[in-house]
Parts: C-alpha cells; sequence; structure tokens
DNA sequence: AAATCGTGGCA
DNA sequence: TTGCCAAGATT
C-alpha cells in the first residue's frame, strides 16, 4: 500500500494537533478558565449553524442577563425570542428557554453532568450535549462538529467533505481517535474543532500553515474535489423560511400584538404568509388570539 | 430519513 | 453577483 493511501498514526495527528492550539486558538469568552456549564450550554446553542463572529456580542447579553437558567426560566419566553435578535433558527431561543426551565425544574438548576440527562433536554443533541460537558467539565466524549467531521474526512479518508450527516463509520472512527485521558480527549475535542475553523476551512484551506499537512490523506491525494452526491443548496427567495422571518421580525420589533391582517400584510402573498404563520404557531414562536398576534409568554396584549 | 428551519458574510 | 457555508436538532 503506497504511503498515500495509508492513514496516518491516530497518536501523531492528536499530539501535533493539540500542540497546534495554544499559540493559534482565539480567545473566545466562552473559553476563558472558569467558564460554567450555562454559558458554555448558551454559546453552544448559538452557535449551532452560525458563526463565532455573529454570537460574541448576542452571547455576551445573554450570559449577563440571564446568568444561570433559573434566571432564564423566571422570565417568558418572549424575552428569550427578543434576545435572540437576528441569530437565526429562532427555535433555538424557544428551546434553550425550555431547557432552562427543565433544569431548574428537574435538576435543581444545575446543568446536567450526565450525558444522557442532557441529551433529553429541548434543543440537545448528541453534538452540544458532549460539548457541553467536554469543554465545562472537560469530561471524555466524541464531539463530532462540522469542522472536526471535515478535518477527518480530509486527513483520513482523503476526502474534500464529509457527508451529509455522520455515519455510524464515521463514529467509530472518531471514537478509535479519542485519547483516554478526559483532559487530553477535551484538549483534542477543542482543537481538532478550532483546526477546522482556522486552517482546514471548507472553502479555502490553509494547508501551508497546517500542523498536520504532512500527515494528510487528501492533500497527498492532490486535493481530490469532492466527488460525493451534490451538496444541498439553501434556496431563499420566497420561500417559506424567508417569510417567517419576515413575520417573526414584526413580532419582535412590535411593543404587543399586532393585527393579524397588519402581520400578514408584511408578505406579498397572503396564502403563503397564513401558512407561515400556522408554522410559527406550532414551533412557539407566536401565538394568535383575537386582538392578533404576538409572542408567546409575553404577558402584553391580553384582554381585560 | 429526507426536509425543514434564519441570517449574513465571503470567495 | 451569487452560490456556498456556518460549533445541529427535530420530525
Amino acid at each position: 500500500m503506497p504511503d498515500a493511501d495509508r492513514p496516518p498514526a491516530a497518536a501523531e495527528l492528536v499530539q501535533r494537533v493539540c500542540d497546534w492550539f495554544p499559540g493559534a486558538a482565539r480567545d473566545l469568552p466562552w473559553r476563558r478558565p472558569g467558564t460554567g456549564a450555562w454559558p458554555v450550554m448558551v454559546s453552544e446553542f448559538m452557535l449551532q449553524q452560525t458563526p463565532v463572529a455573529r454570537v460574541l456580542e448576542p452571547w455576551r447579553q445573554w450570559v449577563e442577563r440571564w446568568p444561570e437558567p433559573s434566571a432564564l426560566a423566571a422570565d417568558p419566553v418572549s424575552e428569550a425570542i427578543r434576545a435572540w435578535g437576528r441569530l437565526g433558527y429562532p427555535r433555538r431561543a424557544v428551546r434553550l428557554h425550555a431547557a432552562a426551565v427543565a433544569i431548574t425544574e428537574h435538576h435543581g438548576g444545575v446543568v446536567p453532568t450526565d450525558h444522557d440527562e442532557l441529551l433529553a433536554l429541548p434543543g440537545v443533541g448528541g453534538y452540544t450535549a458532549a460539548a457541553v460537558l467536554s469543554f465545562a467539565h472537560r469530561q471524555r466524549h466524541v464531539v463530532l462538529d462540522t469542522n472536526v467531521r471535515r478535518v477527518l474526512a480530509r486527513t483520513l479518508d482523503g476526502r474534500a467533505h464529509p457527508d451529509r450527516s455522520p455515519t455510524v463509520a464515521e463514529r467509530r472512527q472518531a471514537a478509535a481517535l479519542l485519547p483516554d485521558d478526559p483532559a487530553r480527549a477535551a484538549a483534542w475535542a477543542a482543537s481538532s474543532m478550532e483546526l477546522g475553523a482556522l486552517v482546514c476551512t471548507a472553502r479555502s484551506p490553509a494547508c501551508p500553515r497546517c500542523p498536520v499537512a504532512d500527515l494528510c490523506r487528501w492533500r497527498a491525494l492532490g486535493h481530490p474535489a469532492w466527488d460525493g452526491p451534490p451538496r444541498r443548496g439553501q434556496t431563499w427567495q420566497g420561500t417559506d423560511r424567508q417569510c417567517r422571518g419576515r413575520l417573526l421580525a414584526v413580532l419582535r420589533d412590535a411593543v404587543g400584538t399586532v393585527p393579524s391582517a397588519e402581520l400578514l400584510a408584511a408578505w406579498p402573498d397572503r396564502t403563503q404568509a397564513s401558512r407561515a404563520l400556522a408554522g410559527l404557531v406550532a414551533d412557539g414562536l407566536a401565538v394568535e388570539d383575537d386582538h392578533g398576534v404576538g409572542l408567546p409568554g409575553g404577558g402584553t396584549g391580553e384582554a381585560p
């Protein structure tokens, strides 16, 4: 078997990436020593499909206002939705609020340190549960986000991109790389993510700056182009998603309730707007009564 | 299990 | 300019 076809030594890969981290990592506020599990959890919710640069300010305001789960749980969901601002995917705000309520009511106000308990919370999937425990408690978990998946796809598999969603084989591969020592496993999680975010990026990888360039199978093969199924494009113009965003922006900026007709007028296609509104209501992002539409649990615009 | 769900920046 | 992409979760 030619060298280029042989996987690099796992230990060497982990070692080099972990050594690279201290001198290259960004100084992100949720990485500061002593950051609690709750602020870390808030950052992970916000970072789901959202770039770091756009999360920084909302995160700062969020954790200052709600320094612990019980504080958020004590406020209506409408406040969480407003504080979410324009981060996108506002259902995350609803789920984070619901998670805060669950933590307050069922976990004594403390973010669970058990993987399965964390996983049971609204909006917490495999990645987020592992990330919170790894970053906040230095527990040993496979943290498999889009960055890590890309790093492994390239270095080990010689492919430009990972598949759409993590496969069993992929998880197994990642688990095999995980150091036995929890602190070291946590360091690998943070380091491999950072490498994917700063160097081994999706569009313009900076191989000359990569600490494992000489171990990378993708590079050894000459950076073969992606030959898998076409990457799903996210259409936008005229979609229900765009419509939902428009309607929610109106509700977010409104003081109380907005008359239904006025809200629907914010979108050219009335039929589509009605469908989008129904979706917002179903997702707990809006409530409609005789007076109009508003954010849920807002306590405003109620009948006397 | 494929589809859905926001928003903005950048190559 | 526009398509692609970003620390995913849910149904």
